[in-house]
RNA sequence: GCGGCAGUGGUCCAGGGGUUAUGACUUGGGCUUCCCAAGCCCAAGACCCGGGUUCGAUUCCCGGCUGCCGCACCA
């Protein structure tokens, strides 16, 4: 493999943090270049979320009562307990030992430690005794102002649930609809090792889509979509959305409709689409509050989790419901129609038969079903005939699908698949500087224009980079490590027809655009 | 967290108990140069941190931090 960390770090994407105070793991410092590259990313992801109408943005804090946490499951189930042989120090987690013999979940420390000196569990290496636990959570705590107990949160999902009421009622108390966060998330590992990969504070971007119908509107435009996926009892495969559906793989068309859109955003980012799969997870592997997920892997040097689409079901609205006392559950509603009165004698015409208006006006529809008519027995009848009408059918509460990514991890991936021999083969849309201008020569002349079109470009928003040191070619070779897209060159040929050439990366070839033009000719090369 | 190996300019690497600690690349300045890391001149820049041994430690020893490999962990 190239020497990708030490471009990073020499041409200002990532920097390990602290590191003139000896460095911590777990933490990078994005530089210049790898923060206008994050920032593409997340804006890249947003825009194929904030596209759907019924998707909003929120941002909540990362600082966390306890009560949240404790009702999320995070405070008990996010603590390891973990005991270590005294003989050949081999370690285990204590619930895991424990889970044969009895369930373990409802444990506190204090009886999971009693259970351990009474020195029934043996280490399984060496036989010896397991006598000393000690518990490690995984969340960092903090305290909000006086004593209130906060961690710091980790994941962004509790903020959007916490709000379900509030979010209910800006999408005019309609479902489905999906709720986005981009923001910081923090778990204290223990010891991470694979640097990017495994952070102690990372930057996340999830969305929950709370739902009532599993099917999924968007779904017939998508059906024919391929994905390579992963069943837990099965092997990779690639199959059409429908058929995963059809095959009863995955019950939730929006879940894999997320799927999809999810494959899209990744290769429009630059991630390999031969190095990318949907792994379903096992039954043991999953989190406490998921059904079903399905982690959307990405090959490194191995197989990496960098999303994961989680169906949580009703999980984390239940919790909140329960221990908050607040109602968190809405009305199950459904469309009707009724025949309007003025216009029943005309369709006692038209149906012969009084049981088919009886049908009709038994029929259930979609609350967001837009009907203009409706046919039964090959009859059809217009909208003018009919009101439509909202009934309740009592109260439920919704389901949740999560689609959650690791923005650091997609961002390394990216840098991984598309570093080769010194070039970094940046989608334009990442690149985090999309021309490099350069004067071919030094000289006065062509400074000065190369610095104007530099200028005009910069004003019109186009991240640039000016630079007119060494060779033209130790310059494109600058800009190549560094992913920019495209090069211009003002030359002696600028000077007399106002022309400049741009250079492309990839096919290391150029072609020659009039300044006046430039503009538009920018604009369409960045899409 | 356990065990093994390692840490020298921005990057990669050489070396070594004792004056100014190699080299390459990169970077900055200049010359040259009409399109892909050319050449020449000049310059800047480093022994991870703390403690110990020693007259003297960047070098040896111990600890910490960081990195790599194996074990464990990754909800």
């Amino acid at each position: 493999m190239e020497d990708l960390t030490a471009m990073c770090k020499r041409r200002g994407f990532i920097y390990p943090a602290f590191e003139t105070y000896g460095g911590v793991a777990g933490f990078y410092d994005y530089g210049p270049l790898g923060s206008l590259m994050k920032k593409n990313i997340e804006e890249l992801w947003r825009s194929f979320y904030l596209s759907h109408k019924n998707f909003a943005e929120i941002a909540c804090p990362a600082i966390v009562p306890e009560a949240v946490l404790k009702a999320s499951g995070h405070v008990d189930r996010f603590t390891d307990f973990v005991s270590t042989c005294p003989k050949c120090k081999s370690s285990y987690r204590a619930n895991r030992l424990l889970k044969e013999e009895i369930d373990s979940s409802s444990l506190t420390f204090d009886g999971m430690r009693d259970i351990f000196k009474s020195g029934k569990i043996k280490c399984s290496k060496c036989g010896e005794k397991l006598t000393e636990i000690s518990a490690f959570n995984l969340m960092f705590e903090t305290k909000i102002g006086g004593d209130l107990k906060g961690f710091l949160r980790p994941e962004t999902a509790q903020g959007i649930f916490i709000n379900f009421p509030n979010m209910y009622r800006y999408f005019r108390e309609k479902l489905p609809f999906g709720v986005v966060q981009i923001g910081r998330g923090y778990r204290n590992e223990i010891s991470p090792r694979q640097g990017m990969i495994r952070l102690r504070e990372f930057n996340m971007a999830e969305v929950e889509f709370f739902f009532d119908d599993p099917l999924c509107k968007e779904f017939e435009g998508i059906k024919d979509e391929k994905l390579n996926i992963f069943p837990k009892d099965g092997h990779e495969i690639e199959l059409k959305a429908h058929e995963i559906y059809d095959k009863n793989i995955i019950r939730n068309q929006s879940q894999i409709y997320f799927m999809v859109l999810t494959r899209k955003f990744l290769i429009e980012a630059g991630v390999d689409p031969g190095r990318l799969r949907f792994r379903q997870h096992h039954t043991q592997e999953m989190a406490h509050y998921a059904k079903d997920c399905w982690d959307v892997e990405v090959y490194l040097d191995e197989w990496t989790e960098v999303a994961g689409i989680a169906d949580r079901g009703t999980y984390d609205l239940d919790s909140h419901m329960r221990s908050s006392g607040k109602d968190f559950s809405v009305e199950r509603k459904r469309k009707k129609i009724r025949i309007k009165e003025e216009k029943m004698e005309e369709v006692k015409k038209i149906f012969d038969k009084t049981d088919l208006i009886k049908k009709i006006e038994e029929m259930e529809f979609d609350e967001n079903a837009d009907i203009d008519e409706i046919t039964i027995e090959k009859i059809t009848l217009k909208k003018e005939f009919f009101d439509q009408y909202i009934v309740k059918k009592g109260k439920f509460v919704p389901s949740v699908i999560e689609p959650s990514y690791g923005i650091d991890r997609i961002l390394y991936s990216i840098l991984f698949h598309n570093f080769k021999q010194g070039v970094l083969a940046l989608p334009p849309k990442i690149a985090p500087i999309k021309f490099g201008v350069f004067p071919l020569l030094r000289k006065k002349e062509l400074k000065e224009r190369a610095r104007d079109v530099f200028e005009m470009l910069n004003k019109n928003g186009t991240k640039c980079y000016y630079d007119e040191g060494g060779s033209i070619g130790r310059r494109y070779a600058r800009m190549d490590e560094i992913g920019t897209p495209f090069c211009i060159t003002v030359d002696h040929q600028t000077l007399e027809d106002s022309t400049i050439t741009i250079r492309f990366r990839d096919a290391r070839e150029q072609i020659r655009v009039n300044i006046k033009d430039l503009a538009e000719k920018v604009r369409d090369l960045l899409g």
